[in-house]
DNA sequence: GATAAACGCTGACGCAGCGTCAACCGCAAG
DNA sequence: CTTGCGGTTGACGCTGCGTCAGCGTTTATC
């Protein structure tokens, strides 16, 4: 019994287009290529179509599935066994996905529920929470815990319009940085303006204003270097220092 | 601050190429290109950066990320769920795929262990197996259960060199078989010796022959499907036909 | 014996998400 | 002036085929 490709493609299931590539990549020869040019193929490729179907179905690749198949001394074990550690590892990866793809949903179901006020409260939640990771101790060695605590309790107390307007002022605060950098001179008037839009902006969470503690809230711009690096990423190089030199001057005056 | 795709690249812990591709593919646009062409990006497109991370982090195609990203009604959920069936379902398939590999590895584990002749007598029972499972009811009904035991008991003390002897004697019949089939005549000659090589065959299984016993089994081979298919399969269409009137022919002499 | 339908063949492009050349340009340092 | 390190745009390669297009063969029908 002889097949054409139509013939074994319905036999075994398979498309004509993947006898044709078997054949392409030297996984599944014909018996014959008759005077038509035609694939002829026997009982014997039928039996080696349905081995290679087999590894097909475990996954395993075609590279493979052609050693496993025409290499006798190939190590069909192995194969299989490096095969499964994969498979193993594959499904560990899903796992994790899934949980992390599970945890995003929540996440948005979570937001959904909130009211527009719930999510701002929650917004100012986060922003605290990352404050106190990042800066917690320092501000309160500098400051004292009740400083600190009280500036928590004014920022929770803000209106979004309110917060709206802190962030348009740090905007401003750093456009105004980086043209007085151009000048140059941290007591010029541009400086002067700078060191009043930081006020400004200090303001807004800080209970009770006073030129000391705003000078030394200077000095821990340079001295810390996550908050140098603040200013320093949103702006340019040197913008802490300009800062500071900008906020000492203006709190000698 | 601004980046280049270099700098970017370092940043967020991806190759330059998959910039250059986000931008070619309309995920992540510079905010601006240089006078030289150069690809300048700012703070806002290092956080869509992060976004677009998390969600191929998640594992979704790019062109979903992008609904996400960018179409400000898309519905992120309703992606994040389809996205956690999809991943549910894969996560089944290689379930799946890990049994059977699993059950090939514990095949390939029994054969080793065993000896060739230990193999060739699983290769045996495999055989009785198929055949009952097949044909168990019918030929029991046809020759009562002690010939079909008998029958069975001579298969199971075949050596290997007598069974490789019966599949070249079937061998040679499906030969004689077709091209007596081209002269057309099942009381010729040819015919004759299809019968003979038949009778030849069986009595490597047959405890005792007979003529009758002979007649009825080529009965069987015209009128059960399966015996038929099995002769029309190896040689040609009309095979068990022309088989069953060779027989008939040779037993009445 | 002609014709149409059904089959066969060989390229070649497309898919996802980049890796990896090649060929060329711009800019600063030695 | 070269060298080296950036940047750029193509274009091919990988996997396992699906899907044309264009052309030859076989088979069924009239």
């Amino acid at each position: 019994m002889t097949y054409t490709v139509q013939k074994l493609a319905e036999l075994a299931g398979v498309s004509k287009r993947t006898l044709r590539y078997y054949n392409q990549i030297g996984l599944l020869h014909p018996a014959e290529i008759n005077a038509s040019g035609y694939r002829i193929y026997t009982e014997k490729e039928v039996d080696l179509l349905q081995q290679i179907l087999f590894f097909r179905e475990l996954d395993l690749d075609l590279d493979t599935i052609k050693s496993i198949i025409y290499s006798p001394d190939f190590d069909r074990k192995k194969a299989l066994e490096e095969h499964r550690d994969s498979l193993l590892d594959k499904q560990e990866h899903i796992r994790m996905l899934l949980g992390n793809v599970e945890k995003s949903i929540q996440a948005i179901e979570r937001k959904v529920e909130m009211t527009d006020s719930e999510k701002f409260i929650g917004f100012k939640e986060e922003k605290i929470a990352e404050n106190e990771t990042n800066y917690g101790e320092e501000i309160r060695e500098v400051y004292g815990k009740e400083a600190v605590e009280a500036s928590n309790a004014k920022f929770r107390g803000l209106t979004e319009e309110q917060y709206r307007k802190m962030e348009a002022v740090e905007q401003r605060l750093f456009e105004k940085l980086k043209s007085a950098m151009q000048a140059g001179d941290p007591t010029g008037p541009e400086a002067l303006q700078i060191a009043e839009l930081h006020r400004e902006w200090l303001e807004f969470t800080w209970p009770a204003y006073s030129k000391e503690a705003h000078a030394g809230l200077a000095d821990m711009y340079v001295q810390d270097e996550r908050f140098k690096a603040y200013y320093e990423n949103n702006i340019q190089e040197g913008a802490a220092q300009f800062l500071r030199d900008s906020i000492q001057h203006y709190t000698k005056l």
